[in-house]
DNA sequence: GCCAACGTTGGC
DNA sequence: GCCAACGTTGGC
């Protein structure tokens, strides 16, 4: 199983938005970049994800869980763009900031650390532990 | 609100 | 196919 990390401006789409939307999740709709859609090609349903709110708060909040593989990005006609689902699965008993990220060697080489524009990004089993570990789980 | 980083677009 | 111009993201 892989893990992610998916960014979202909570004043646009956060945290108690996807909890609000239940099992069903939601589709991670809008993303115009191909190395964010080219990561979501490669997600399995199954697969776990950090969700980190941007601009505000900037700190990985809750788990999320690919609820549905890559299909058609239902906001554009353009077959270019695609998506996938994602649905809420617990929060982080401790939500870890990016400051943290940036504090922790081992965290060094995350991408939320050395490529900050990008939306969603993938977290190795390792970063994936560390992260864990800073968040209490 | 500013600006750096970086991706995309379009002229040549 | 290169590269300048431009737009967007996101940290500060």
């Amino acid at each position: 199983m892989a893990y992610w990390l998916f960014k979202s401006e909570p004043d646009v789409f956060g945290w108690d938005d996807l909890v609000a939307k239940g099992d069903r999740g939601e589709e991670w709709d809008g993303v115009r970049n191909y190395q964010a859609r080219n990561n979501m090609r490669a997600m399995k349903k199954g697969d776990l994800g950090l969700f980190y709110h941007s601009n505000q708060g900037k700190e990985a909040v809750g788990i999320c869980e690919v609820s549905a593989e890559i299909h058609p990005d239902s906001t554009t006609d353009d077959p270019r763009w695609e998506c996938v689902d994602v649905k809420a699965v617990k929060p982080l008993p401790r939500f870890v900031s990016l400051e943290q990220a940036k504090a922790e060697p081992r965290l060094k080489d995350m991408a939320l650390v050395k490529n900050t524009r990008l939306s969603v990004q993938p977290v190795s089993d390792e970063e994936w532990a560390v992260v864990m570990e800073l968040a209490g789980l």
